[in-house]
DNA sequence: TTACTATATCTGTTTTTTCGCATGTAATGA
DNA sequence: TCATTACATGCGAAAAAACAGATATAGTAA
């Protein structure tokens, strides 16, 4: 993982609000994100996908979800540059997290 | 500073290596910078220019030099990310490096 | 099979970013 | 005064990124 390539991925208001969710969120499937985002399917789809490209995120398939997670293999730095960013800014993400309170418990989406 | 004003700073090569190489060295002018970037004049004082703009640089100018530096009120979060980056990829900015040890030492330009 | 749901991708457009090159500005010194 | 140096900025072009909306895919369930 290039230090440009992390940057260039969260440059971006919803990659970056999806990647500091998924600091806190072991995984969460697009709906989920969706919902937290306020941002239509299409749009976190494509997002996700980048961000995997970029190797932030790994991808889980069941049944008709997708669960997305911080890569496993993400080098130490770049984890802790996120976990940096987001113990020194919880309100960037505050509202999207009260949004995914919100989500019904029973069916996923 | 928010954390999208710091990543979409630093989401550009020319700008990551410039504010990297600040980490290093108290302060730079803008034609170290150019001869460490290896860039075009007009090309580095542009990015000086967003970065300061950013709230990431500070300049002072002396006679016909401008001299950037690291912006003293960076965020503590901000500061660490830059140093952890640069601290785990060193040899992003090395051949940066080395081009700044070459210069005149003399005449600053 | 058909219908439905969750997600991905395509297509065309708009916006943003980056760039090169020319020109402007400000300090210095002859 | 004029010339020179160091840097900044204006401008138009090119490239990259982001977008909305339509469509494709793949799993599930009737």
């Amino acid at each position: 993982m290039q230090p440009l390539t992390l940057y260039k991925a969260i440059a971006d208001g919803t990659r970056l609000k999806a990647v500091l969710l998924l600091c806190q969120q072991p995984e969460l499937c697009v709906c989920d994100l969706m919902q937290a985002l306020g941002e239509p399917q299409p749009k976190v789809s494509r997002h996700l996908a980048l961000l995997k490209k970029a190797g932030l995120l790994q991808d889980r398939k069941r049944g008709l979800w997708v669960f997305y997670r911080l890569h496993p293999a993400l080098p130490a730095w770049a984890e802790m540059v996120l976990r940096q960013t987001l113990a020194h800014n919880p309100e960037f993400i505050r509202d999207n997290i009260a949004s995914l309170a919100n989500r019904p418990a029973v069916t996923c989406c």
